[in-house]
DNA sequence: GATGAATGAGTGTTCATTCAT
DNA sequence: AATGAATGAACACTCATTCAT
């Protein structure tokens, strides 16, 4: 039956609401959203199931709630260094290394939207993901372009099919780097950056 | 020969089975294999979710018999074409080319595996995906290493670094590339070996 | 999450149905429809709450079954014995017996309709009660005014007060009329009929 | 006067409290007790849902003041009506006319009574309810028969039967009846009286 | 007089699975 | 091969209530 939902919902981001995002987090990309259940965040929090919905609306919030954070921040990043105005060769080695920064510093964020977003931008209420992941291709495809126009970059290069390759190698590193490592966020920002520049063929 | 009498479940691939197999395929791909019903499959097989046990013993044997499929044709795609023993570079291309074969002949298999083996993987029962992706693996860092050792490729590359990048590039693709436009599986074959190999810089 | 739903629900009413939907309208009746839990009505069926479901789409469409059947039932009676073109006498009579029968006959719908139609006629798929109800109200007044109008009616009367007078004593009987008493359908109808018509002042 | 401590939970009707019963009360009538949380009705007062039991003990509590104060004003004001002895006419008009004073003026108490009563009063707490009602209908029963006995009712009446119409129609006019139409709680009054008085016919 | 965090029981509902027919 | 009815456990979520602050 239709229900009315009055406040009673905190807003503010108290310390016990970011504590349940982050593990929430964690659980959503590595056990999959649909499989993470309100229990497993309730009891990985030392609450009951019923107390989760004292800090979030439903298991949905809490879920858009991450990724909103996440994307609103790299999307952030993003437009600052943009907004530098520097070289290609800069902008473009900028935008790798805070992303591989946030693949270590935000790995959980990063899983889940790495993970679920395909599926999760389909439900209502996601739809920034779509237009996030927008904004976010429309800058890098603007930078390769940019390359290109000025010879840097290989004329021949399809952009949008490349953009794709170095999205999803770049992202999909989620999934295995682990820092303490041969790599830290720093080396495998250089080493991306010199493959996807130079490939893999002597000379 | 002795017949004995054969298991309950059929094991034969009667159509039925193949049927239910490509939709149970599509539906995981698309939707996840945790969001996927086994309702889901029998509505759209035109039977009554009860009876999808009359083919299979549960959910999970559907989504092991479409993973366990496509890997292991996929593996001895790969183990025949470094059995010919050509060149690095043939092999090299071999392996690309059947890959995106794959990704445009199986895409529903290939959804599946990509978007859900990491956590089917932990299941009891799908401990094979483990075993034939380390196989792929083995057999793209023989291939990385004898290009090394033979100074085709630079000596400098991080070989199992460098496979993550190039594995999660090729077969990440399943995700955006559809058939019917601006690619076929050849071209993107050809574009992405072009891109791995020389990089996106110009001269 | 946003689900679709596929058929697996039976909509022929086959025995379990009824019965199920003759417990429900029990429950409802006596402890009100937001009180009555699907697991009360399971209970009383001899299943477990779950197995609802593979009648009913939910509890409101228990509930709304219920309610509609029972007014479609009253209005097609009503409209039956608008159809005969009796005298005013006759066919008032005839409404007031089919009314008391319903009571008699279809307890518990009618229960279900006097105590919770206010309330589940705002509720989105319920929206029948009102116009059932608006049509037995059209009826009523059609006969009242026709009545007035050939003068066996007091010209005095205002005629939509006289109606919810007249339908609010009759219904709201549901909730002390049980049969076996001092009273049948048939007694209370006649008693009712004399009651309106003639008024509690001697002579 | 000796003053006792007061009991943790304030009785002295704080403004607070009126204010709250108010809007419990309009909320209880119109969505029904079971329908009604706690939380709808600290919304609505504009605190959290905790505090509400700073007021009062529990939810139960809150009902049953509300029923409580009507039914003790309400029995106090019919015995006042009876106490002054008058003649039968007089006496019944005056019951009539404070019934449909209190729909006036305490719509949302009456309301909740009227809608919920009968299941309020099964459970433990709200024995009163039976309590005031038996006494309401043996005042009224009073009047009728002393109406009977002296010549002013027609003699074939059943009393107890033709009580439960008058009480009915009389008290569910609390659902229509909205202040500011055609009628006032006087008029409304006055053609009830001519109704059950004269009946609906002509002569 | 009120808040904020939590409880614990319960709500409607879903879903993989079983099995007699 | 399939149906139809059911299970039993789990699920997301609700709600009256408590209590330290």
């Amino acid at each position: 039956m239709a229900r009315k939902s009055g406040p009673e919902r905190r807003e503010h981001g108290s310390d016990r609401r970011k504590q349940i995002l982050a593990i929430a987090a964690k659980l959503f990309a590595t056990h999959g959203y649909s499989s993470t259940t309100v229990r497993d965040i309730a009891d990985e929090a030392g609450i009951l199931s019923g107390s989760l919905y004292h800090h979030f609306a439903s298991k949905e919030a809490i879920a858009r709630e991450v990724l909103l954070t996440f994307l609103e921040s790299l999307v952030a990043q993003y437009e600052e260094i943009v907004a530098a105005d520097d070289d290609v060769r800069t902008t473009v080695e900028n935008l790798v290394r805070v992303s591989f920064a946030a693949i270590q510093d935000q790995t959980d964020s990063v899983g889940l939207y790495q993970n679920e977003a395909l599926f999760l931008q389909t439900q209502p209420g996601f739809e920034f993901i779509g237009e996030k992941s927008a904004r976010i291709e429309a800058i890098w495809l603007e930078q390769l372009r940019r390359g290109q126009d000025q010879g840097s970059l290989r004329e021949t290069l399809d952009l949008p099919t490349l953009y794709r390759f170095i999205r999803d190698s770049l992202w999909s590193s989620v999934r295995w780097y682990h820092p303490g490592g041969r790599h830290t966020a720093d080396t495998l920002s250089a080493t991306f950056l010199d493959l996807i520049r130079h490939g893999i063929l002597a000379d």
